[in-house]
DNA sequence: CTTGGGTCCTGTGCGC
DNA sequence: TGCGCACAGGACCCAA
């Protein structure tokens, strides 16, 4: 589900809950996700008072006051939705609602945690392909879960020579190389489909095969979709929720991801967009202006 | 080393 | 209505 805009949306929307704030009750509820929860998780959460909640390519990092950092994935279905404890809220752009009672008792209701903002947040994940843990801040980067993560597309280290680099002697084609976290830390299969349409590429080029002038246009479309999808509020298909609970808005500007059988969207190209699978995931693109 | 396929898990939507 | 299959925003792990 989440990729970098959708991560990007939640982190903003869990910064009035989480930022200067410390946690007064933190519980897990039923069993593991992917990664089980590490030792005394609860224990080593509660009094702490979180510094700072960064991304990292589609990880959240919540920096704590006793140097070890919260580190969530919302893998393909995962949520973090914010209450106000007390009666609705606005904090920041986004207005939480009341907390209802059954809050975090839902069916694939994983993680419940309360600060002093004061706030309720719930961390939801029906296929538990999410994770929850705790790593030591001062040697997060060389950590096996960010060790080897590339660039991050929306700061000034991705350029067209970084890519071009990065893409040199892939034999994979392009649209699995834009998938490869090594390569750009939180691309995901809707904004790798959409960026390369804007960019006028196939995704079945081979990624080394790449012309640089193409290389230009992709990291711009890359830059740009990411920027409105973060804009938008990421998009919702079907987990995806902002974490005050409302839907994101991007899906309603897709090109192509999502789209067999519409025509092109771009003027005066009469294509069909097409549905194909590359390493196993869906690729969707018009044949007839991506080259 | 790189690359592709299988796998984890639950839910939904479709064709029959 | 019900059943079975395909598929879903991710990313490990392992074989070739």
């Amino acid at each position: 589900m989440p990729e970098l805009p959708e991560v990007e949306t939640v982190r903003m929307g869990l910064v009035p809950a989480l930022e200067g704030h410390r946690f007064v009750h933190v519980e897990t509820r039923r069993g593991d996700l992917r990664v089980p929860f590490p030792q005394d998780f609860a224990k080593r959460l509660i009094g702490r008072h979180v510094r700072r909640l960064l991304r990292r390519a589609k990880y959240l990092l919540a920096e704590l006051d006793h140097g070890e950092t919260l580190v969530i994935h919302l893998g393909m279905s995962g949520r973090m939705t914010v209450y106000a404890e007390g009666k609705e809220r606005k904090l920041g752009q986004y207005v939480y609602k009341e907390s209802p009672p059954e809050a975090g008792h839902g069916k694939h209701d994983h993680v419940v945690m309360e600060t002093d903002a004061p706030a309720r947040i719930v961390f939801t994940d029906h296929r538990r392909f999410g994770l929850m843990t705790l790593i030591d801040t001062n040697t997060i980067d060389n950590d096996k879960l960010f060790r080897g993560l590339g660039v991050e597309p929306l700061s000034d280290a991705f350029d067209a020579p970084y890519l071009f680099d990065a893409l040199k002697g892939k034999k994979t084609p392009i649209k699995g190389a834009l998938l490869d976290q090594r390569v750009i830390a939180g691309m995901g299969n809707i904004y790798a489909c959409e960026a390369l349409f804007r960019a006028g590429i196939s995704p079945k080029r081979l990624a080394s095969k790449v012309q640089k002038a193409s290389i230009e246009l992709l990291v711009h479309a890359i830059r740009r979709v990411l920027t409105q999808a973060i804009k938008a509020g990421g998009s919702s298909l079907r987990d995806y929720r902002k974490s005050d609970g409302d839907l994101g808005n991007f899906q309603h500007h897709f090109a192509v991801y999502d789209r067999e059988g519409e025509p092109c969207p771009r003027k005066d190209c009469g294509g069909t967009v097409k549905r194909i699978v590359q390493a196993g995931r869906s690729t969707f693109y018009c044949p007839i202006c991506q080259r």
